[in-house]
DNA sequence: GCTCTCAATGTTATGTTATTACATTATTGT
DNA sequence: ACAATAATGTAATAACATAACATTGAGAGC
């Protein structure tokens, strides 16, 4: 099941970095992703690094600050840059992505009640998944 | 201005790592605080990682994962765990750190909303400061 | 006081994550 | 074709974090 994303205007790196994420299902870190694509030439965590940087700016790709990793967003042709939040088991490691509008108005009204003028919110919650708890 | 939290339950080590962070008034990476602390004979990160796990276990201290960072709780006796923002300025690095309970509650109902058992959030606002606005 | 136990400390080495600097190649616009 | 810009390749190094093991210190019970 090889996904190709150069019609979506990526070029080659990150389509290779963004079909690992997406194949992988979970959160991996950059040098992971070069591992698993050492066989396709890449040598250099540069290469993993400069490729991320690019999907994550074109929302395509979210970074877990909490684990020095990278998932694939999964919102199928996400685009947008809106108030995500993940979810992270502390027993299994499953990350999921959640949208909820209710908490980006929330977060636009906290940060303005604090003068401050919000760009990006990172929001990342440390528990237990259904089936671990 | 030396202050000394011995009596507060901490070790020596402890003891200058939070005095270091909160004489700093904002953020420090482990290697920062190190660096501050050579004269008093630290000499390796890990006494410093070890202090600190300490103290965010206690509360004392948050971590900002955002910039693999380190900063002293604003609230003088603070013990309690509870949901914490931080604001960070992209321009001037000032960070601050807010409370908001409504977000707390919130953030319970997202997390209880996809069968999550929440234990710790983690909140990092990036943008613009007041100042640099 | 003695000694057992456990927490904290000290030290070295190593593992993991991320960036700097510079040369080269590919793509795009005119 | 040509210049300008973006992407790539490569090596070296910086920054962040932990593993493993030896030693020291502080409190509990005798």
């Amino acid at each position: 099941m090889h996904v190709h994303h150069q019609g979506e205007g990526l070029t080659k790196n990150q389509s290779l970095v963004l079909d690992t994420l997406m194949r992988e299902g979970g959160p991996l870190s950059a040098y992971g992703i070069l591992d698993r694509l050492r066989d396709k030439g890449l040598r250099a965590p540069l290469q993993v690094y400069r490729a991320l940087e690019k999907l994550v700016t074109h929302g395509k790709v979210h970074r877990l600050e909490s684990l020095n990793a990278f998932v694939a967003c999964s919102h199928p042709g996400c685009d947008n840059q809106e108030a995500v939040i993940f979810t992270i088991c502390s027993d299994c490691g499953k990350v999921d992505e959640i949208t909820d509008a209710g908490l980006g108005v929330q977060l636009q009204a906290v940060a303005h009640r604090a003068d401050f003028k919000l760009a990006k919110s990172t929001v990342e919650l440390r528990g237990h998944c259904n089936h671990c708890s």
